[in-house]
DNA sequence: GATGAATGAGCGTTCATTCAT
DNA sequence: AATGAATGAACGCTCATTCAT
């Protein structure tokens, strides 16, 4: 099931294909692109080559997208990472964890998320053409709207007195989540290399278990 | 005085230029082609808009690099932002300071050397083109050589009880200048919106009033 | 009449046509090609718009049709202007009315015939690709069809001494239409611009003028 | 000298061509472009075939022209045939002639030159487009512009007792020329078919015993 | 009778590069 | 030291056409 190979046979026949030889090509496409896009980045990426990696010819593109550019935008609305709402929607029960359980446990699941490789080629793909493209798939506002998520649950926990209290709540979700960024960028984006990748899980480690030496107030 | 033309700008005249104008087109074609590179990335930057950005022909360019591809490898080499051993060279100084005056001044001469506007658009080059192009120009040994060079004056200070000892010297660095890098990523490339630029300071100081509180130890 | 749809307009129900709607596809495909063919040539209109234009998509195209070539001698044949002799059936009766009236009669039919959009539209095609695409469709075999047609009554009324003999009947009818051809490509084509158009009828009767001026013969 | 053919080697080398190869490749591609504009029309011609026509591959053709629009909008400045003015610049020396001997040869002017393979090209290009493409190219301005040259001249024989007098200037002028474009729009055109290309010079010389059997004043 | 999803050829154009000048 | 005039490859995209549905 894993690594199934993508294309398989020669050129397909002329016409409409068959029912039983129907495949999602928009999302083969879609697929194929990210991958490219985060390999090579966009204008170093042909539509051929695009075309290629799908199992069709570039042509049949042009059905599926008015062209290049709106493959691109396609691709940053539709193959993002899951947010944080998505990925723990339930702040409460977050909350009821307390701050080390309740963060460890969220952390985690956000880098199986960045770790796949869906995520790391987004990461690649957006931190090569910057916010430049487009514009809302800019990082800083992914980024930004995940921390606002989060300011609320600390601050309940600084009330609580489980989190320290002279930063700010959003201080405090920045000390944490920037280190992380810097891991998603540098280590788990498509393009890294394989040791740095492997790198990965001890360095969130590490920092967390320095986040928390530094903000949690033990009783 | 009198008559001499400094620098007349519009097309050059034919031929080779008189000695004054010589020798700084090489120079030129760098400048404009981290700029393009910053702005639009290597692959959509074309030789005639780096040969237009210079005031020479793209022709001309062939005469002092061999190819575009060496342009890029010659403004990864001689571009880049200055190190962390040019901008502080005497650690015994920098040790002597203290880690909180010590670690602030050098934060920022970091910052100056990265809000450059050849700082900032050699960091949006290579955040684009990754490591991938040509290896040593790769982002995570950057940064890695800057660490191994700080961790040696943080341990001085551990072991002088500045700074809490906890935590490993190469981790204290590491939850110092990560940050610093995010800053860098997203708020100081050449492409980045105006209001994150600006917005660059304000998060720098905070995240070193955080750090100091979290590790420095009072007395 | 209560809720009979008859032309509802708009991207037709998928399958198949009901019967009162069906029948005129091929039809509209041709106005649409002839519109097209005449403002923008054959081979800088695509079979997509010539579909638009008659409501369908451009591969219904080749239900009724074998390609797109077959589609211009399809038009040739079929979209043609009336000729002079479906125009005017019965010589005896143009013969009857004398020179003056019979011709001013029988131009004025003609004038008319080739006034309507669709013979607008035919002159502009036809001058674009010339004799060029199929043969048989070429000007030159058109306009001399018709001066044979007419020669016989010309000759018929020079030998009643009502025209001028000393030139041959042809030559009276060459210069009796061929002064009528310009008009015809030049005002009448369907791209020319609204004041050529419009300047066509007063052309036509100063010609007229001219020509009996010189070729009757008062008694 | 004549005939000599057009392209003769392979490929070229690579850089500049050396002095003694050089060739006025500008000019060329507008020669080759108007030949093939005129057989297959503007679109169904492609930049490729015009470039190897011209002995040139078609990247060449992007130094010389923007694009393949600006092509024909030079074609249309600058390939077109001479007009009345500079075919004859003096119009005293007509009127001296008589209309008949004037006349005479200033049609026989004409149609030499509308008989050479520019002329008969540039008949047939302008036909295919009509006015459409660019406006000024028009064959009816450029037709009207002729005529109001001529009308002075006539009006000076009317008025000398040498032309009839109850026709205006003008009429005369476009009865005198209306068929010679007929001749020149389906006989002389590039593409039209040798035959017909061959019966022109009869046509015209029976048109202009017509037109002074019907015009001139004998004395 | 008409559509949806594809093909393969080829289009106008741009690209990095070459080399005599 | 730089330009002018070219190359050859490839690019994004459109075209007429196909054929199972």
């Amino acid at each position: 099931m894993a690594g199934s190979p993508t294309s398989t046979e020669g050129p397909r026949r002329r016409g409409r294909p068959r029912k039983d030889e129907a495949r999602d090509t928009r999302q083969q496409l879609l697929e194929a692109a990210l991958e490219l896009f985060a390999r090579k980045g966009f204008s170093a990426t042909t539509v051929r080559e695009i075309g290629a990696r799908a199992g069709v010819r570039d042509s049949a593109i042009y059905f599926h997208f008015p062209g290049k550019d709106a493959m691109y935008d396609a691709l940053l609305a539709e193959m993002g990472p899951p947010s944080l709402e998505t990925l723990w929607p339930d702040l409460d029960e977050l909350v009821a964890m307390g701050p080390r359980a309740g963060l460890s446990a969220l952390v985690s699941r956000l880098l199986d998320a960045w770790s796949t490789p869906r995520g790391r080629r987004f990461a690649a793909v957006v931190l090569r053409e910057g916010a430049g493209r487009t514009g809302p798939g800019g990082l800083i506002s992914l980024i930004e709207a995940g921390k606002r998520r989060l300011a609320g649950s600390v601050r309940q926990w600084q009330d609580a007195g489980l989190l320290r209290a002279d930063q700010s709540a959003e201080q405090l979700v920045w000390e944490l989540m920037a280190p992380l960024d810097v891991i998603w960028f540098l280590h788990l984006r498509a393009d890294a290399p394989d040791d740095a990748f492997a790198a990965a899980p001890g360095l969130v480690d590490a920092h967390l278990e320095f986040f928390f030496a530094c903000t949690e107030i033990e009783r």
